[in-house]
DNA sequence: CGATTTTGACCAGCGC
DNA sequence: GCGCTGGTCAAAATCG
């Protein structure tokens, strides 16, 4: 069961370290650095990343709809079709009809700095095993943790930390607003720190099969109930099991005093709820190829970047300090279209409630929550966080 | 052939 | 007003 699983994450780990250093194996998959990487990017000198390499000058015609010499007349209108949207006034017209994600009518997704996310961080060896794991023993029918499928579409690597962010976005439809980051918390190397963004539109992460269908139909009927008959539970129990939380901020001690104490969202009661709903209920990672970047430093090169900023674990880390009573927001924020329940959402309230539905429903969710509410706790107590979700 | 990943560039928000 | 940083896009490349 190991063997599987550990090959693969080697693997990966390796590709992505040769990735990001710039070696090129090619063993993995796609390494769009055959050739050409001409120095592009010199025009705002980035923090590191864009102009590292700078492997050879053969071609320079790669750059994107953004030609130096063929502006057309939508030159920037990039992100207007598939945006999660909200942000347009009223006059976009994307090919692609959103439908009314689930934004509640503030600002769910509408600028990608102020979004509200959920943190999650779960042990690296978790996401990885939760991923790798596929044909032995277990196999035989447990979905993996997530059923949602994940397409990466971007990395960068972030200021404080030596390990990239990579990006990903639900591919299951293309109006899905679903979004979540992966990155390794700085703080606790072995821990994945997942952030996500929004909820998905789509009842289901729907079978490899109908994708396309799926795609093309539009999904423009969420139901409200997931009950309704959404097979979201067997995984869940499990991540809950896996997936450390933290716990709200109410009751923690100080933000400050906490220091690398994570306050975040995402706890199980969060996600029972959602589930109750039918939307989202991942907690573990599914990257692909999340753990391996995140496997190594961005620049195993070595005079890469971070230069001074390793130590500033207090300074640094002082970046997170708003987590504190924004935090609590954002957590509501992030249950965004629950209608009542947003409201009741505070700590007791909510657990009340989910407890009492899942009493009804599943004993074994109930149980497992209770687990995790002892877990947390004990946590809480001995405390050791990572990283705090910042925004 | 389609789905995914990789990766540099571009954009928008925020801070100074 | 400028610069920085994070987040997103889309072309190219690969894998299945
Ligand atoms: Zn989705």
């Amino acid at each position: 069961m190991t063997a599987t699983a550990a090959v693969a994450a080697t693997a990966a780990a390796a590709a992505a370290a040769a990735a990001v250093g710039g070696v090129s194996l090619g063993s993995k998959r796609n390494q769009p650095t055959p050739r050409r990487r001409t120095a592009v990017a010199l025009r705002r000198s980035p923090p590191f990343s864009t102009l590292i390499w700078r492997r050879n000058t053969s071609s320079v015609r790669r750059r994107r709809r953004r030609s130096p010499l063929a502006p057309p007349p939508p030159p920037r209108l990039r992100r207007e079709g598939s945006l999660p949207g909200t942000r347009s006034p009223s006059s976009s017209h994307s090919p692609v009809p959103e439908f009314e994600v689930p934004n509640r009518g503030n600002r769910p997704c509408s600028s990608r700095r102020s979004v509200q996310k959920r943190v999650v961080s779960i042990p690296i060896a978790e996401a990885e095993g939760s991923r790798s794991k596929g044909g032995v023993s277990d196999g035989g029918g447990a979905p993996p943790s997530d059923s949602w499928a994940w397409r990466k579409y971007g990395q960068k690597p972030i200021k404080g930390s030596p390990y990239p962010r990579g990006y990903y976005r639900c591919s299951s439809s293309k109006g899905c607003p679903a979004r979540k980051q992966v990155e390794r918390s700085r703080a606790d190397p072995s821990l994945l720190v997942i952030t996500y963004a929004c909820e998905h539109n789509h009842p289901w992460p729907l079978p490899k099969n109908h994708q396309q269908q799926q795609q093309k139909e539009g999904i423009h009927r969420r139901q409200p109930s997931a009950a309704a008959g959404s097979p979201s539970k067997p995984a869940l129990g499990k991540q809950e099991s896996e997936a450390i939380v933290s716990p709200p901020p109410a009751t923690s001690s100080s933000p400050s005093s906490a220091g690398d104490g994570q306050i975040f969202a995402a706890d199980l009661s969060l996600a029972m709820m959602a589930d109750e709903f039918g939307w989202f209920s991942d907690v573990s990672a599914s990257p692909p190829a999340g753990d391996a970047f995140l496997g190594g430093p961005i620049g195993d090169g070595g005079a890469l970047m971070i230069p001074p900023a390793v130590d500033q674990e207090t300074d640094d880390f002082a970046g997170s300090e708003g987590a504190a009573p924004e935090e609590e927001e954002a957590l509501f924020a992030g249950l965004g279209e629950l209608p009542e329940c947003a409201v009741v959402f505070r700590r007791g309230f909510l657990d009340r409630q989910i407890r009492m539905q899942i009493d009804g429903k599943d004993d074994r969710l109930l149980w497992r929550m209770r687990e995790k509410e002892l877990e947390l706790e004990i946590e809480r107590e001995g405390e050791r966080g990572c990283v705090a979700a910042s925004r």
